[in-house]
RNA sequence: GGGCGGUUAGCUCAGCGGUAGAGCAUCGGUCUUACAAACCGGGGGCCACUGGUUCGAACCCAGUACCGCCCACCA
């Protein structure tokens, strides 16, 4: 036997059984059987493992090497994602530390700059991965920008203005004066803030008096081009159509009817100013308003605001706005007032709403295949409330800002003619030949980078080419992601999978839970609530932080996940002591294989109660971690596991069986209780190995085996023939008979270490002969003497008495019987027995019970309450007879 | 303003129609030769509230309260 530790050591074992097993292939698709694919949610380049990554991957992990042990031919596929803003961030911010900025270095150095970093770092999160155990194919890793991918986005464009589905427009969009750039819908955040809502005083050119508006922007009153009242609003029926002088500007504008103005809001009027927000946008285009433009792409005022507000910001035009107001005595009142506020989703800056020209994707066509699918069920959501949100969205879908005023990035392939014409080709030589030699210059903007990575699934495969990757990985099993990006990025995956191959993605999408801190708020590197996945694997190793993410992963709930503190986190020590059980366990049935080589996992077929009983409990288990996986109920796969090991096969097999298989003699019995022990261990190895993948490896490699590595074992099938009811309830009422006799010596204080005579009775011949067969284990469990089984107690006054599933105990003191504790201990044991059975009285004596309830539970609740009643009556004996 | 979650033992959470569960913490006892990161035993819950359906509800339905997400153009 080789030696093994003390305590599961697990950072060697990491390092050892990773890079074997990728020599050995084992990441990539082995054998003939069904196709099982996933192609993993790429990270950005810039990211760094967070603990909502090192969940996610480890849910593709368990995945992947369950199916893999299925006999599954497994492919995933990794990559990463150019991540156009944050990365361009990333490498402005180290260019400003030398005092540079992009436009002193230029758009192709920069871009070379660019892929510098991405080069040295972009690798980094998926080099993390693999120390996570993820059995990933890394000969197949992508790039959102990798030279094929970049053909898959360029066909796409190419594609969907040939359709007609890309169209260029002047609008208002959603611009970040930060990132200087256009953002979609979907990348705006919104929240309510203090603010003051200010109503201003507008006169009429005719010097009859004025019109109020109130507004939470007052600085927007630079552009405005008119104010809007309801067109049923009685208070300025006679004055629509009337002029306004625009304060401050002296610019004439319309008192105009527009349904968009609320009469019961303010006095009823809205200021318009259709190049700076939205609604006004909308308005302004509905009653043909000049648009005039007075924020520009920094969120400063520019020239047309005039020279008093020219070059301030934003915030500080505010400012000067309003006292400008006040002193020419315009300003009716300012009041607080709770403002919606629209934020970048990537920096936080306050979005200006801003009259842009922009590249944009009508989404409404493409949208209506990818709800049918859902609808029809052949896109599943797990957990499926996730699919309403999904269709929700989907049906009220606007069209898409794609382009971004940004050099990182796919760069738009639209090419400008002199002539004012559109050019889009799918490269520049493509380009050149579609212009007639017309000079062309390529359009500056770049996609969105959700444009390149709604093609992942089959881009990754080779799409546009026809390859056979594509042929037979595509589409894809699973997709495992976070909630959200369900609209960003997987509404649009089921859009052009459909519209690009003409088939789902993948038929489930499983959306698994975000991981909060303590407090329940969002993991936040800036609020210093992160948890570094690396410190934890650190402290504890990868299998422990992948089991406790897994206990924890109940469908669609959040996961609270305590910092590292003076170097503990107690969630994850509860999972590395579980893997120290493991060990353990299996460093102890190792010590005590005799001569191993005649050892395998094998069942030997068996009698005895206990082995009837955990090959039972086995096959149970067998049969509802399967199905759990099967559910993605991640949770309970894991506490099931746990629960078998720990309670099961620890606490009573291994040391129901402990005399057998650890005894010195090599007989025929002993070899074939070794290998009943190997084998259900073995067997509980491969079930916990999608979990725990390093631990189980080195531990199956020290066990006699049959194979190369557990990572690729069969997984355990369920066999309906091993179930055994019957050493279920025997196995029952021996542990309970056992845990009765050890409650009454440590509540009556006997001392540990004595050994008890203790004396069973009871007339029923099965639970006697369950006694009397198992009497060995039951005396070495319960530190007993002898047993004594007969039909009823002999008269013993010095000892203690109770009562379990009809079978009546009584343990002799050696000395005299403290009464009092032993009446306190007796009366305890009345009580409660006698709360359990008034709640069946009660449920007896109902009539519409015993008629409407299944004839099984009432006969249940009958046995058990005259089990009861029968125990209780004893107690009452023996409490009587200790003189109460 | 709409939609969706959550509310169960001191803490973190499972359970989601038939007598309340786990881990940690707590209390008592153990170096019982696999494991003190362990073992053995104990205590601790009107399952947020109010109604309803049901023989029976933590679990299903309706509503209330408080927490948290998502969506939304009300100045």
């Amino acid at each position: 036997m080789t030696e093994i530790a003390k305590a599961y050591e697990p950072h060697s074992v990491e390092q050892r059984w990773y890079p074997l097993w990728e020599e050995r292939g084992y990441f990539k698709p082995q054998g003939d059987g069904p196709i099982y694919t996933i192609t993993i949610p790429p990270p950005n380049v810039t990211g760094s493992l967070h603990i909502g990554h090192a969940l996610c991957y480890t849910i593709h992990d368990v995945l992947l090497r369950w199916k893999r042990m299925q006999g599954h031919r497994v492919l995933c596929v990794p990559g990463t994602d150019h991540a156009g803003i944050a990365t361009q961030n990333v490498v402005e911010k180290e260019l400003r530390k030398q005092g540079l900025s992009r436009h002193d270095i230029g758009r192709e150095a920069f871009i070379e700059r660019v892929w510098e970093w991405v080069r040295e770092y972009g690798g980094r999160i998926l080099f993390q991965l693999r120390g996570l155990g993820c059995s990933f194919e890394w000969g197949r890793t992508r790039f959102t920008m990798d030279e094929g991918y970049v053909n898959a986005v360029m066909e796409c464009f190419v594609r969907w203005w040939e359709a007609g589905l890309i169209y260029r427009g002047k609008r208002v969009i959603n611009w970040c004066p930060r990132c200087s750039t256009a953002i979609s819908d979907i990348e705006v955040e919104h929240e309510d803030r203090a603010g003051k809502l200010y109503h201003l005083r507008y006169p009429f050119k005719d010097g009859s008096g004025y019109v109020v508006v109130a507004t939470t922007r007052p600085e927007t009153m630079l552009g405005d081009t008119a104010v809007a009242v309801n067109p049923s609003d009685e208070r300025y029926k006679d004055k629509v159509g009337k002029t306004l002088v625009l304060p401050l500007v002296g610019r004439e504008i319309p008192l105009i009817a527009d349904y968009y103005a609320k009469s019961e809001f303010g006095s009823g009027a809205v200021k318009v100013t259709p190049a700076h927000d939205l609604n006004d946008y909308e308005a302004g285009q509905r009653n043909n308003l000049p648009m005039v433009v007075v924020i520009d792409e920094q969120g400063r005022m520019n020239e047309t605001a005039g020279p008093n507000y020219a070059g301030l910001d934003r915030f500080e035009a505010r400012e000067r706005v309003m006292q400008d107001l006040e002193a020419a005595g315009l300003v009716e009142k300012v009041e607080d007032y709770t403002v919606p506020t629209a934020l970048c989703a990537r920096c936080h800056t306050v979005i200006e709403p801003l009259l842009s020209e922009q590249w944009f994707v009508k989404m409404k066509e493409l949208a209506q295949p990818a709800i049918d699918v859902v609808k029809e069920g052949r896109v599943e959501f797990v957990p499926d409330r996730f699919g309403r949100t999904y269709l929700d969205w989907m049906e009220n879908i606007r069209d898409w800002t794609i382009s971004r005023q940004l050099w990182w990035g796919h760069r738009i392939p639209v090419w400008h003619t002199e002539d004012g014409e559109y050019i889009v080709a799918r490269s520049e030589a493509e380009a050149q030949a579609k212009a007639n030699g017309r000079a062309i210059t390529q359009d500056e903007d770049v996609l969105d980078t959700w444009f390149s990575s709604q093609l992942w699934p089959h881009a990754v495969l080779g799409w546009p080419e026809k390859t056979d990757d594509l042929d037979t990985y595509y589409p894809t099993s699973v997709l495992i992601t976070a909630r959200d990006i369900i609209y960003l990025w997987v509404a649009r995956m089921i859009m052009t999978g459909l519209d690009f191959v003409g088939e789902i993605p993948f038929s489930d999408v499983y959306i698994y839970a975000t991981v909060l801190d303590e407090q329940g708020r969002r993991q936040s590197k800036s609020l210093g609530t992160g948890v570094d996945p690396l410190e934890v694997t650190a402290l504890y190793g990868t299998d422990a932080l992948r089991f406790a993410l897994l206990i924890r992963c109940a469908k669609g709930q959040d996961i609270r996940f305590a910092q590292i503190r003076e170097n503990r986190q107690p969630q994850v020590e509860e999972a590395r002591n579980f893997a120290n059980k493991i060990w353990n366990a299996t460093r102890f049935v190792l010590m005590n294989l005799g001569d191993a080589t005649q050892v395998e996992a094998k069942w030997e077929p068996s009698d005895a109660l206990a082995d009837r009983w955990i090959l039972a409990e086995l096959n149970a288990t067998i049969e509802q971690v399967t199905a759990a996986l099967k559910d993605y109920r991640l949770n309970e796969a894991a506490q099931t596991l746990y629960h078998f090991f720990w309670d099961e096969f620890c606490d009573w097999y291994i040391e129901f069986s402990k005399t057998q298989f650890a005894a010195k003699e090599e007989t025929a019995e002993v070899r074939a209780a070794r290998n009943r022990i190997v084998y259900v261990l073995e067997t509980s190895l491969r079930l916990l190995h999608p979990l725990m993948p390093f631990i189980t490896e080195e531990l199956w490699q020290r066990l006699p085996h049959q194979g190369e590595a557990i990572m690729v074992a069969a997984w355990p099938e369920a066999d309906q023939s091993r179930d055994d009811r019957e050493a279920r309830e025997q196995m029952e009422t021996l542990i309970a008979l056992i845990t009765k006799v050890r409650n009454i010596r440590s509540v009556m204080n006997l001392p540990v270490a004595a050994w008890l005579q203790v004396h069973l009775a009871t007339t029923d011949e099965r639970a006697k002969s369950l006694v009397t067969a198992n009497a060995e284990q039951f005396k070495r469990l319960a530190r007993v003497e002898a047993i004594h089984v007969s039909d009823a107690l002999p008269p013993l006054d010095d000892a203690a008495r109770d009562v379990v599933t009809g079978v009546e105990i009584a343990v002799p003191f050696g000395g005299l019987i403290d009464k009092k504790k032993e009446r306190e201990r007796v009366s305890k044991e009345i009580a409660r027995k006698e709360n359990e059975v008034k709640g069946m009285q009660a449920r007896l004596a109902n009539p519409s019970f015993v008629d409407r309830a299944p004839r099984e539970v009432v006969e249940q609740t009958r046995a058990r309450h005259d089990e009861l009643m029968g125990e209780i009556q004893k107690l009452q004996e023996t409490l009587k007879a200790l003189g109460a």
